[in-house]
DNA sequence: AGTTAATAACTGACCAGTCAGTTATTAACT
DNA sequence: AGTTAATAACTGACTGGTCAGTTATTAACT
């Protein structure tokens, strides 16, 4: 004879983000179109039905997914650009530590791999990841070698390279990790990884007066 | 009156290999889900139908062309295994020519990024990739890696590690070049972009007993 | 003439998107 | 405070189109 708990609660506020998180685990799980919406709407705890009243289509919650993953990052790399000019092996380093740090909290390791696949079915959120995201922070770690370079810490060279060479093995140890580590392959271990690689590479970049 | 040329030609032995190869051009462009069998058949210039008398179902198609990218790969990686003991930077140097040139002939990539948005829904192939292909090219590396560290030439440190931070920048390079160069960003020249990372590297990795 | 590669029309399951109806919540009025 | 009218968040059964896979039939080759 007492209340029964209702089927439904009203939450329009939390809905959306709600949806957002549910779908980028489904997408990240089965891609784009092997994504049902039955399925995202299940684990964000509506129905269908409710999906269509945040969103118009099954494209625009992918949209809104890849979106949503470019915003956080962004004071990550704004600050990397504002990072205090002290000697490039600091700089450097603290970037490093940063990075993974970020790398690993966030989904943007799944997000990633998303845009990858699916750039050529949506080449729009290819180029706002692009423009918004991938080329400001290669942009930002460039600039940081090219001051380097001008203060004569940094050896000659392609700075846009360099900073990819510097990023490079962090991204494919998170595609590893996402794509090999669930059947079996060792995992590797990220801030080791970005330690190891950035003191390898600075002994190769900096112009060392060394040698006694 | 005259003789039509026939509506088709019957080509048993060619039609596996044609089939997989525009299997591979759809599934590139669009992923597995969201290829349609339809586009495939007529890209290989045959019916829907026909597919299946070589295929049991679109799954085992797609099976046929991520296995078809390992075996050519494998000759590569002997020749690296089997490299001659020469001073490690040659050897290095030469393995990264060689893998930046196989890379770009060959369609690894391509496959490459089928296998990471795929490998949760197909984990066999990812084991597949990672055990007879990815593994074994990284386990090569790592080896003279770990040969040259024995005789004294290049540092300590993890040699697993230190083979991914070799290949991870040209890894990046066919990645962005998949999915950011058609959306309009500046691409990576990748023979240049090895050079530079081996020479970046390599002056970190060597044990120099440089400075007169 | 017999065999089989190949086609083209067909089927049925699946799923994005819709919408008529239901229920929680708020507002208005005693 | 209690009752009721009004609103809008939410549901879930339904539909129309799509596409993997099947089959009846034809055409090529031996």
């Amino acid at each position: 004879m007492d209340l029964e708990p209702p089927k439904f609660r009203r939450r329009k506020a939390e809905r959306p983000t709600e949806i957002v998180e549910a779908a980028l685990a489904v997408f990240a799980e089965k891609g784009f179109a092997a994504a049902k919406l039955d399925e995202i709407a299940r684990r964000a705890g509506v129905s269908k039905g409710a999906l269509y009243l945040y969103f118009e289509t099954k494209e625009d919650i992918f949209r809104a997914v890849v979106g949503q993953a470019i915003a956080p990052n962004m004071t990550a790399i704004k600050a990397i650009a504002e990072a205090h000019p002290g000697p490039f092996p600091d700089l450097i380093r603290s970037v490093a530590v940063a990075i993974a740090h970020v790398a690993q909290t966030s989904p943007l390791s799944a997000v990633a791999k998303m845009v990858i696949g699916e750039a050529r079915n949506f080449p729009e959120l290819a180029r706002v990841w692009h423009d918004d995201l991938v080329s400001q922070a290669l942009g930002a770690i460039a600039g940081a070698v090219e001051a380097a370079q001008a203060r004569g810490e940094v050896k000659p060279g392609d700075p846009r390279t360099y900073a990819l060479q510097f990023i490079a093995p962090l991204l494919v140890g998170l595609m590893w990790r996402e794509t090999f580590v669930p059947v079996g392959a060792q995992p590797f271990d990220l801030p080791k990884l970005m330690s190891q690689h950035v003191e390898t590479l600075l002994h190769g970049l900096l112009v060392t007066e060394t040698r006694s």
